[in-house]
Order: structure tokens, then C-alpha cells, then sequence
DNA sequence: ACTTGACCTAGGTGTTGCGCCTAGGTCTAT
DNA sequence: ATAGACCTAGGCGCAACACCTAGGTCAAGT
């Protein structure tokens, strides 16, 4: 009767070891852990955390959803789906649509932003470096936000 | 003698009728105020702040500045300088080369991600929705991590 | 047997730039 | 006088970790 419930086995994983294998951070792996993304089992005796396969498999799943874009919302919903054994690819078809119609707008505001810089870049090349007088702080910036007066209305959000 | 050091003047705005002038809300100017970029005058009986022209300026300034991608750190080196009285023009053109690197680089990483999203859509418009099983939670992330495996390599931070 | 160094734990704080909320005081107009 | 709109200081919440502390554990070398 050696089995037990907890009892850990060879391919079972230690914090530093498991983030070193999907290379990620211990850091990284314990917070998933806290907010409960990944349950290890927890050693008996000294309360170190062991990660099974399965949870092997779940730490490689987030790292991929995260650099697909994926938050950790979207994550956790995906496994409520799975824990209950359901497909998760419907809602994982969802969330795709959306963080795609979201990262298009970021990039077009981000493309916004790059182009006013390199603007800015281009039109200061050549200008003094006056010192600030009561009206202004620096004219550069003062000149660009006269020009621009659009931006006021659009908003910033990054 | 009614002049007094911090009296109001009749061009002072208290914080909701200057947000409302720059289009920006309460509660920002009340942030910049709180972290010490915005230096209202406090009224002397009933504890209102009262921004002056020149606080005015500030405002539009760092509203200006935020949207060229410059963060609250940058703002405030600029007016360390300006308050010396020297010209903050030489830090705002450093400043937004720094920016312009981190932004084209963001700019890359968010094309990279938008472009394996797309991927991902396409990959996945016809697949089936299997329900999970022992070594997998949605089959389509599953597979997409398998023919990805740079992702793994390369950071996320957004 | 003992010490060293590498690992582990739980818990807390810091980051960025505000948004939102609370409890209470103030001002303006009817 | 009272309602409604404004103001205050202060504090929490957010996203996703990174970093730090104080203390326990473990494997290896002397």
C-alpha cells in the first residue's frame, strides 16, 4: 500500500525546474499557481508544490494562449469550459475574434502614434533649443500640440 | 490691499471646469495634482484647488506630451528642467528617440501576434470542436503551440 | 556531523496611469 | 432651507507578473 493520493511520482516537477523546461520564470509559474491556474500537489511533509504532467500540459497551454494574446481571463474561462469537460474551442474561437479586433485597433492607435513621433522627430531636427519662457514649456512639444489639435479629442488608452 | 499671495484670479479654473476645457476628466487633473505635476493654488477657507493660466499650459502640455507616447517620468524630468529654467528641448529630443525604438519594437511584437492570430482563425475555420481529452484542452491551441515553437523562445510583455 | 549553497514556502509590495468609490464639506439657485 | 451639483482627501481596483523578506528544506562536500 505505498500509493497515496498525493503521493508524487518521478515525472512530477518542482517550481524551478518546470519553469526552466517551458522556459518561463519560477515567478510566473507560482503566480499562475495563486491564482489558481495551476494545481500542483502539495508534498506532504515539506509542503513543496509538485506539478504532474497534466499540469505540465496546462502551463504549456497558457504560455501559448498569453503569446497568442489570450488574458488570463480568457484562460481561466477557457478551463472552467475543459474542467467540465467541454469543447473549449468554440469559446476559444470567440475570444480569438475579439482580441483580434482589438489588437487591430491598438495597432492602428499605435501606428497613429509612431507616425506623429516621427513627425514630431522630422520637424524638431533643425529647431533651437530655447529656454522655456512663461508661455512655454518646450515650444517643440507647444508647436506640436497647436498643430495637432486633434489629438485632445482622441483618447490615449495604452 | 487686497492682493494676497494665493489669491484667485477670475481666469482660475477649479479641477472639473479645466478638465472640461482640455477634454480630459476630473480625475486625471486630480492625479497630476496628486503626484505633483499640476501645483493649484489651494483656496484659503474651503480647500478647492485653483489652477492659474500657467497650470493651464502645464496641463495641455503633459495631455499633449502623453499622447506622443511620453510617460509620467518623462513629463516630469521635463519640467525638473524647465523649473530649473533651462531649455527641456535637448531631454524631450532624447526622450523621443528612447520612445520611438520602444514603439517600433512594440510595433513588431503586435504585428507578429496579429499576424499568428490571423494565422490561427484561418488555421481553424474548418476543424472540429472535440471535446477535451487527457492530453489536451483545446486541440486547436494544442496543435498551433506544436508548429509555433519560437513562441516559446520570444517574450510576451506587452 | 556539520556547514554551505541552492532551493522551497507564504506573504507582501511595486509597477503604470488612471477610474471609481466613500464620507463628508461647500456652493448655488430656487 | 433644501436640493443638486460641485469639491476634498484618501483608499481600493486593475493586469500580470517581478522582486523582496523571513524562514524552512535538502543534497553535497568536508
Amino acid at each position: 500500500m505505498k500509493a497515496n493520493i498525493s503521493a508524487t511520482d518521478k515525472t512530477d516537477m518542482k517550481v524551478s525546474s518546470l519553469a526552466k523546461a517551458l522556459n518561463t520564470t519560477p515567478d510566473t509559474v507560482r503566480h499562475y499557481t495563486k491564482i489558481g491556474l495551476l494545481k500542483p500537489i502539495k508534498g506532504l511533509e515539506n509542503g513543496y508544490k509538485f506539478y504532474n504532467s497534466a499540469q505540465q500540459q496546462r502551463l504549456a497551454f497558457i504560455l501559448t494562449a498569453r503569446h497568442l494574446g489570450f488574458t488570463i481571463k480568457d484562460i481561466t474561462e477557457i478551463f472552467n469550459e475543459t474542467d467540465k469537460n467541454n469543447p473549449a474551442c468554440p469559446i476559444v474561437r470567440d475570444i480569438i475574434e475579439k482580441r483580434l479586433v482589438e489588437i487591430e485597433q491598438k495597432f492602428q492607435q499605435m501606428q497613429t502614434m509612431m507616425t506623429l513621433m516621427q513627425q514630431a522627430r522630422e520637424q524638431w531636427q533643425n529647431m533651437p533649443d530655447r529656454a522655456p519662457d512663461s508661455h512655454s514649456i518646450c515650444h517643440l512639444i507647444d508647436a506640436f500640440s497647436q498643430t495637432q489639435t486633434s489629438l485632445l479629442t482622441t483618447k490615449i488608452k495604452e
